[in-house]
RNA sequence: GGGAGCAUAGCUCAGCUGGUUUAGAGCAUCUGCCUUACAAGCAGAGGGUCCGCGGUUCGAACCCGUGUGCUCCCACCA
């Protein structure tokens, strides 16, 4: 395996990787002068160089100028995050679509920047802090704060710099925070001016409660995961109203039978007449003898369980509700950690899972488990603990959604923000339909403070400073001073500060209608997952038209999610996902950037298969194969000379330039549908095929043979002009390759494209049959067994014989004819070969297997007879003659005449054999 | 329970507005080549009930209905 070593350590600190980058490069052009084209493309240092050389020239970095701006925002990865393969398509394409507008004579601006991920870090901080025998408990918030900020200044943002080994065109000035001052500043004015205007309020609310990062969650931070569990069948005993025992026992089921503590009601549908007797009866709680009313509601399902449901409103959403209507008690029994209380009376401190095992062995010791089933239900699970989310009712700070959601939800249904795919706009407007407030309280230190200020008798105002919250507070109570009110403990949720994001990495709210905003907001293109269009993409709509009254970006990409080969999703957890840096090393950058490009339509999930990192990498190879083909010419070019080869190479420069034309054109149409998969295909079949396969072929001289120097001049420029359509998708060995071609001064990354040009068919019509022509006689000559060496006499029966004859050339070495003959007349003897109207006539020393060729050629004549029947049919169709367009009835006439013509030659060719 | 999407070669997927479709590509397979750019390559080949059924149409992989299978999202049946 070709594994060069890595020239530069692999994982570094913000600064090192440009210092390491630095010194290769340093290194690599000194060995340069001297150095031969390797036999393979190493891609490591190359990529390390141009790299370093982009940033020295400034060529990511943009000012507004006159041009049209191309803007693009970072979906801020998490500060804590490294590059994962997610991460590797999102930022790649954004790359490509940065690149390409670059190219294009746009001001490209693309935004980096993390996020700063308040539950995620505050995790990590904790456990940093642990391992060095620091409790948080033990540190007042600012010294907690203090050591989270030297953890992110120390580790943070390293997936930043190994965006950088992906090779991503970001304007690294611009790199933003969502903690940095500015941003933490428009995120508390946001709160306060949401407050005011009566979108924000403060409310005891059922919550996802986390138990091991003590914070609540919102609804999309919540992993509904199924789980095998068991249903507990138990039994209750009951009470008349006077409190007389009636010898009775209600039995409800459940899964969760360490809250029965917190019961306060057992409720069966009014309609159930297996219940209808116990109807305003008591129950009693087993183990703590509580006494609990007996309640109907239609809500309760007669089907499932035993049709009688306990009801514990401090621990279950629905049980809330159903507590509510009913003025029922809650008993909350749970600690913030999810250990049980002193309201639960038994188990006090234990953790409710063990909580659960005890309980069980102690109900059904005492004969209150009447049966255990096994069940599956979902189960919520924290999505950055993976603690199992205790519902809890508790005072938390909400946004009121109702109002922000409905602009938002017009902008993409009418298409003023387009989806790619499109299919994502139903998922959106379903969303916002039915859209809940959002929970955005979160009970972490590391994040934006709320705030919100109480003074001492419970009163709270909300407001941008302490001193404009106590000016406040004073005015119903003028007595109060700075030292009695207190701020709020809690942060606001993460995506408080990232749904601000478009526009405030432009200081859009900091620095109202400055240069910067009015210039690149709203931005282009968004690149995300379809993951977090909820989190992430719906609320940035809202806050783009609620804060600045105009959307945040024009389109939004949504890439698919990376799998692996199992089609199972990447995760930490399943140790599925592979190391990007050491692919990145083993098959280089460009290949990595292919690899995960080529099969991977927006919206689509990819399976990601390092076979396809193979194939980017075998591309690099042949490009720097054909390139190293052409330097040799460099040397041996020959002044054009009138001879009859002249003809044969313009032949081959004028198909191959509008064969390009043709497809530059194609490619662009793809790019402004966002095809970007397709588009790198169509690039990748337009140089291995076209321009290697056929073209270099075409003109490639004889062993030792000059070339003709006009020739070779075009080759440059079309091989230049290829590197140019690849290099948004793998800039480095495009650059690279641009310079080794010609000395040049510019760089390929900051190339302004030519404008379309167009083609000219007939051209191409001839290059396909030519191509045609050549694979039919050298499958004719497979078959044939006629080895690759042996050369054979060619003699051709055409229609226009000068059209071979200008292209004679091209012809003989491509199928090794040892010379060309043209006849009016069949060759006896020879191998037949029809292509179209035209017939080949291959005589070769060789002895023929007559049978072998007679068993094909008799296929070959059932097929066609089969077609030319199904071809006629159709013609014969009156309707169809009258209803079809006049293009597709000509080209079913044509099929027909095709396929007569190759019937008589099959014939002709069986007669041939025969004697 | 509600909604969305998908089903095309052994595998991963293209196939945009129904007609250049006699359905393509990469990988894998087979045959022949170490031809002085490239064996990480070259020249070829084989391989398909376009998930089943019904319909619309002169014409369906494509549109409609239906069945089956899978995936995802949302939702409070303990």
């Amino acid at each position: 395996m070709l594994n060069a070593e890595c020239p530069m350590p692999l994982r570094l600190g913000p600064q090192g990787l440009h210092k390491a980058f630095r010194i290769t490069r340093s290194a690599f052009c000194l060995k340069r002068k001297k150095m031969e084209l390797s036999k393979n493309y190493i891609p490591n240092e190359i990529e390390a160089k141009w790299y370093t050389h982009w940033l020295d020239k400034d060529y990511f970095s943009s000012k507004p100028d006159g041009r049209e701006p191309y803007t693009v925002v970072i979906p801020p990865p998490n500060v804590t995050g490294v590059l994962h393969m997610g991460h590797c398509l999102n930022n790649t394409i954004q790359d490509i679509l940065v690149r390409r507008a670059r190219m294009h004579g746009k001001n490209a601006c693309w935004v980096p920047g993390t996020d700063h991920a308040s539950i995620a870090t505050e995790a990590k901080v904790v456990h940093m802090l642990r391992e060095r025998g620091i409790t948080k408990s033990s540190l007042s918030r600012d010294e907690f704060l203090q050591y989270a900020w030297e953890w992110k200044e120390k580790y943070g943002g390293i997936i930043l710099q190994q965006l950088k080994k992906i090779g991503c065109s970001l304007d690294w000035e611009r790199t933003s925070f969502t903690m940095d001052p500015d941003y933490y500043e428009s995120v508390i004015k946001v709160f306060v001016s949401l407050y005011e205007e009566g979108l924000i309020y403060r409310g005891k609310r059922m919550i996802n409660w986390d138990v091991k990062a003590l914070t609540a969650l919102s609804d999309e931070e919540v992993i509904r995961k199924e789980t095998q569990q068991k249903l507990y069948h138990l039994q209750y005993r009951l009470e008349n109203a006077d409190g007389s025992d009636t010898a009775e026992h209600v039995t409800i089921a459940t899964v969760r039978p360490e809250t029965i503590m917190g019961d306060t009601a057992i409720c069966v549908h009014p309609n159930d007449e297996r219940y209808k007797h116990i109807h305003g009866k008591f129950a009693i709680v087993p183990l703590i003898n509580r006494r609990i009313p007996i309640i109907t509601d239609e809500y309760v399902a007669m089907d499932f369980g035993t049709g009688a449901l306990k009801v514990t409103p401090a621990h279950d959403m629905n049980d809330n509700q159903l507590g509510q209507k009913h003025g029922l008690e809650v008993v909350d029994i749970f600690n913030d950690d999810g250990t049980l209380n002193s309201a639960a009376e038994i188990y006090v401190g234990l953790d409710r899972f063990e909580a659960r095992k005890k309980i069980v062995v102690q109900l059904e010791a005492e004969g209150y488990l009447v049966k255990t089933e096994d069940y599956t239900s979902e189960v919520g699970y924290s999505e950055r603990t993976d603690a199992v989310v205790e519902p809890r009712l508790s005072l938390q700070w909400w946004v009121d959604m109702k109002k922000l959601s409905g602009p938002a939800l017009d902008a993409v249904m009418n298409e003023e923000i387009n989806f790619h795919p499109a299919k994502f706009k139903n998922l959106y407007r379903h969303w916002m339909e039915n859209i809940k407030d959002w929970c955005i309280s979160r009970q972490l230190w590391w994040g934006h403070r709320i705030p919100a200020y109480y003074a001492p008798d419970g009163s709270f105002a909300v407001a941008v400073s302490k001193d404009d919250a106590l000016k406040q507070l004073q005015s119903s109570n003028s007595s109060l001073q700075s030292h009695d009110i207190r701020q709020d403990d809690d942060c606001l949720d993460t995506w408080f500060s990232s749904w601000l994001w478009p526009f405030e990495v432009f200081k859009g709210l900091s620095d109202p209608g400055n240069a910067e905003v009015e210039y690149y907001y709203p931005t282009n293109t968004l690149v995300t997952a379809p993951e977090i269009i909820f989190f992430w993409v719906a609320r940035m709509i809202m806050a783009g038209k609620k804060f600045m009254g105009e959307k945040p970006f024009n389109d939004v990409y949504f890439t698919g999610i990376v799998r692996d080969k199992q089609g199972r999703k990447m995760s930490k957890s399943l140790g599925n996902s592979p190391d990007l840096l050491a692919l990145i090393d083993q098959y280089g950058a460009d290949a990595v950037r292919f690899g995960i490009m080529i099969a991977s339509p927006a919206g689509n999930d990819i399976l990601f298969d390092e076979s396809s990192l193979e194939q980017g990498r075998n591309f690099n190879n042949k490009l720097w194969n054909a390139l190293k083909l052409i330097k040799m010419w460099e040397g041996r070019q020959a002044e054009t000379t009138p001879n009859p080869k002249q003809q044969t190479t313009n032949f081959a420069i004028e198909w191959f330039e509008n064969r390009l034309n043709l497809v530059k054109s194609e490619v662009n149409e793809m790019m402004v549908q966002f095809r970007l998969s397709e588009a790198l295909k169509t690039i990748y079949s337009l140089i291995w095929d076209d321009f290697c396969s056929w073209y270099l072929e075409w003109i490639k001289p004889g062993f030792e043979q000059p070339i003709d120097a006009a020739v070779y001049q075009k080759t440059l420029v079309y091989f230049e002009e290829l590197m140019e359509l690849l290099h948004p998708f793998m800039p480095f060995i495009s650059e690279e390759i641009y310079h080794l071609l010609q000395d040049r001064k510019d760089d390929l990354c900051v190339k302004q494209m030519a404008a379309l040009q167009s083609f000219d068919g007939s051209i191409l019509e001839a290059g396909e049959l030519l191509k045609q022509v050549i694979s039919a006689l050298r499958d004719a000559r497979n078959k044939n067994q006629i080895k690759p060496k042996d050369p054979i006499k060619l003699h051709i029966q055409a229609t226009a014989e000068e059209s071979y004859r200008s292209i004679e050339n091209i012809l003989l070495k491509q199928v090794n004819a040892e010379s060309i003959f043209y006849t009016a007349e069949t060759v006896p003897n020879t191998i037949v070969v029809a292509v179209e109207k035209d017939k080949f006539f291959i005589e070769t020393e060789r002895q023929l297997d007559t049978a072998t060729l007679q068993a094909e050629l008799l296929k070959d004549l059932e097929h066609q007879k089969k077609f030319l029947e199904t071809v006629l049919k159709k013609l014969g169709n009156e309707r169809f003659v009258q209803n079809a367009k006049n293009e597709v009835i000509e080209l079913e006439r044509k099929k027909q005449a095709d396929a007569e013509a190759r019937i008589k030659t099959i014939l002709e060719s069986l007669q041939n054999l025969g004697e």
